[in-house]
DNA sequence: GTATGTGAAGACTTTCACAGCG
DNA sequence: CGCTGTGAAAGTCTTCACATAC
């Protein structure tokens, strides 16, 4: 099978949503030196079996050896490959709050494939300060930026109250894909890809299977 | 049918996670004024399709009257009752850095069921010092708060390289659940649950969907 | 011996479509 | 008449188990 995604198979979506986690295993396994690993090893790093490894990668090509396994180096820069992040994709930050600060300031993002190009709000009390050495702009500069760089991704992290403005203002400007930290579902157009960023999603869904033991009881 | 979730039915994993979605969305629906809605309306605000929804409700009740929908505040009640979110639980937060911050400070958690009860650093600079109202702790103070508040949930927010002997810490202590904020899978023993927000990871799975646009291209 | 890649089987999830009730 | 709740059907995803290759 060719490396790339061909027309002649559909790939599950679910597929593509854990080949970021076995990027970051496997460059982590780099980074302590490993030069070969095993669908096995990852399985037991990732909590998932082994013949689901071997079948995901099976829709994008052949990338291991029989008898010894993967090679920790090829396999990641197949993956960044396929997931396109072999570069550096330009993102754009609606919201300088705690969170915006929070997100500018992170410098984790690079290494992994992206870069905030521009920060926004529509605070004229922010607007001209700074993070780190980004220059909060004016909501009536996305456009400009997202032209600028041609940015297709945006981080959404304004109050819920603003969220829904904010989505219809960027997929008017040309972004396909926003990630949403706003407690919302958002309405978008088919062809714009969300997804959300919610704390309080992930703990309601932890409480389900807890004993109950609140602080007011 | 209960209720509550009888010991009769394995409800699946997959419908726990839509639960706070709905309820998300039944909130803001009452907080509209909205005091029936029908899973029709429901599908079309979170783009699943009715039949999902009725069927996810079906494990736990038979909450809707046919011909007329939901109730939307009775339903509120009754998928809070479910998720136990009837109450505010304990969280205890590690990492005081720019995201601990961020966390720290929002206001959107208590009416949602939680509060943060105690945030913890390891950096002697930072221990003493406030956030909003809450004082930063030493590491060593985990153990106290966990057992005064008798907390279950914990937040991690410290960089991935501490990451993993930050959940040891906190499964020793006793905590039942960890969101976490470091970009690396955790290993944990099968009775922790443990769910991870990494924006990166949404990132890369967005770009596959993308036309490959870098910024050095 | 060891580990991959893969059809086939099994498990799980969603959708269909309609009886039944308000 | 409209919408729920639900068996049955369809569709999707994971696991099994083994031929194959190193």
């Amino acid at each position: 099978m060719s490396l790339l995604t061909n027309a002649l198979e559909e790939i599950p979506d679910i597929v593509i949503s854990r080949l970021p986690i076995y990027l970051r295993t496997l460059r982590l396994l780099d980074a302590q030196g490993a030069e070969v690993t095993s669908s096995q090893e990852l399985g037991q790093l990732l909590g998932l079996s082994s013949a689901q490894i071997r079948k995901d990668l099976s829709h994008f090509g052949e990338f291991g050896k029989q008898g010894t396994g993967y090679n920790v180096a090829y396999l990641c820069n197949q993956l960044e490959k396929i997931l396109k992040v072999d570069c550096v994709w330009p993102v754009i930050l609606i919201g300088a709050g705690y969170l915006g600060h929070a997100l500018a300031s992170y410098n984790g993002f690079e290494h992994r494939g992206f870069r905030i190009v521009g920060v926004f709000d529509s605070d004229e009390n922010k607007i001209g300060t700074t993070i780190g050495a980004t220059v909060i702009q004016s909501i009536d500069a996305i456009a400009a930026t997202i032209q600028r760089y041609r940015c297709q991704i945006a981080i959404i992290a304004v109050p819920a109250t603003a969220a829904q403005q904010v989505a219809d203002l960027l997929i008017a400007t040309g972004i396909k894909s926003i990630l949403c930290y706003a407690p919302i579902t958002l309405t978008v157009p088919a062809h714009v890809r969300v997804e959300y960023i919610d704390p309080v999603i992930y703990f309601q869904h932890m409480t389900f299977y807890l004993t109950k033991g609140c602080i007011d009881e």
